[in-house]
DNA sequence: CTCACCGATTCCTCTCACAG
DNA sequence: CTGTGAGAGGAATCGGTGAG
């Protein structure tokens, strides 16, 4: 049995397809093909169920590719062990949705070049969510992304949660009004928030919807500084993070709702592989900056 | 029915190990 | 050094499938 054949059947499955499996290997698509062949033929099992479209695992496929996850995972680690013998060096490729990059990334970036200057770093942005997702394939070393309080991750991924925050309501200064708020006295303002796949955005629908109320939306844009312009500007209600709040530029111009039926909190999130290797200390320092640049 | 796409197969070339 | 065989990968091609 070849790692590489084996490389080469969780790339399938990952890619659901031979032609991706091929590009993300840097091979064709006929040597990817005879790769899981040449697999199936040493464990003498089906492993792919090539009648359906996109190409799916059968059950025995589907076991056998966890199976190769932790095979694979456990390879790196001993490569890493070889390799590792030094300063850190290479690439680190880090993950923060667009909320966090604006507050967290030019501190944890200087920061980290210069305490590693031959690491070179790369950041990547998305939801929370597709960030996991991302480093599940491998394609990053590290992710800190905001996500409810004892929420459960994939197990190959180790999480960390760093800090935690209140989320909180506010509104343009001088039209907050009465002193207290339920979450239905919102609905007639309308929302100015992130698009669909947020997960303060998902949470709040959650909140509303639990009470037979939908949620209405007056602007969809990236951004918490935007968003907070637009807030102050009359434009609706925003939901963003104490800290977020505090450092905004715009923290003069917005005030507070105290909701009494809808008190959110969210946790600062640092992921990584559970194999580090030679990256395990910038990536505890990104974790360290990201928590202090949210929370002082 | 046609076309595009995808996976499998065939045939060829190249590389490497090994025996003589 | 040379010939041979095995193994791996690429180009071309075939066949199946789904969308329009």
């Amino acid at each position: 049995m070849k790692i590489d054949d084996m490389d080469a059947f969780v790339a399938v499955i990952r890619c659901q397809s031979t032609n991706l499996a091929a590009e993300a290997l840097q091979l064709t698509q006929p040597a990817i093909t005879r790769r899981v062949q040449n697999f199936e033929e040493d464990l003498g099992a089906t492993l792919l169920d090539r009648n359906t479209k996109p190409l799916k695992p059968t059950p025995m496929g589907l076991r056998v590719y966890e199976q190769c996850k932790a095979i694979l995972r456990e390879i790196d680690s001993l490569r890493e062990l070889v390799a590792n013998d030094g300063a850190p060096s290479g690439t680190l490729r880090l993950g923060v949705p667009q909320t966090l990059g604006d507050v967290v990334l030019l501190d944890a970036l200087a920061q980290i070049r210069e305490a590693y200057p031959q690491l070179r770093t790369q950041v990547t942005s998305g939801w929370g969510s597709s960030l996991i997702a991302r480093m599940e394939n491998g394609e990053l070393d590290a992710a800190a992304a905001l996500f409810p309080p004892g929420k459960i991750f994939p197990e190959g991924i180790a999480s960390q949660s760093i800090a935690r925050m209140p989320l909180r309501v506010v509104t343009a200064k001088g039209s907050a009004g009465k002193r207290s708020y339920k979450l239905k006295d919102c609905y007639t303002r309308g929302w100015v928030l992130n698009p669909d796949g947020c997960g303060f955005r998902a949470g709040l629908q959650r909140a509303l919807s639990e009470q037979g109320l939908s949620l209405s939306i007056n602007l969809e844009t990236f951004g918490t500084e935007l968003q907070l312009g637009l807030v102050a500007n009359g434009q609706g209600l925003g939901l963003v993070p104490e800290p977020l709040l505090q450092t905004s530029r715009h923290r003069s111009a917005l005030d507070v709702l105290n909701i009494s039926d809808f008190k959110p909190q969210v946790d600062l999130w640092l992921f990584h592989p559970r194999y580090l290797g030679n990256l395990q200390e910038p990536v505890e320092l990104f974790g360290e900056v990201a928590g202090h640049r949210l929370l002082g």
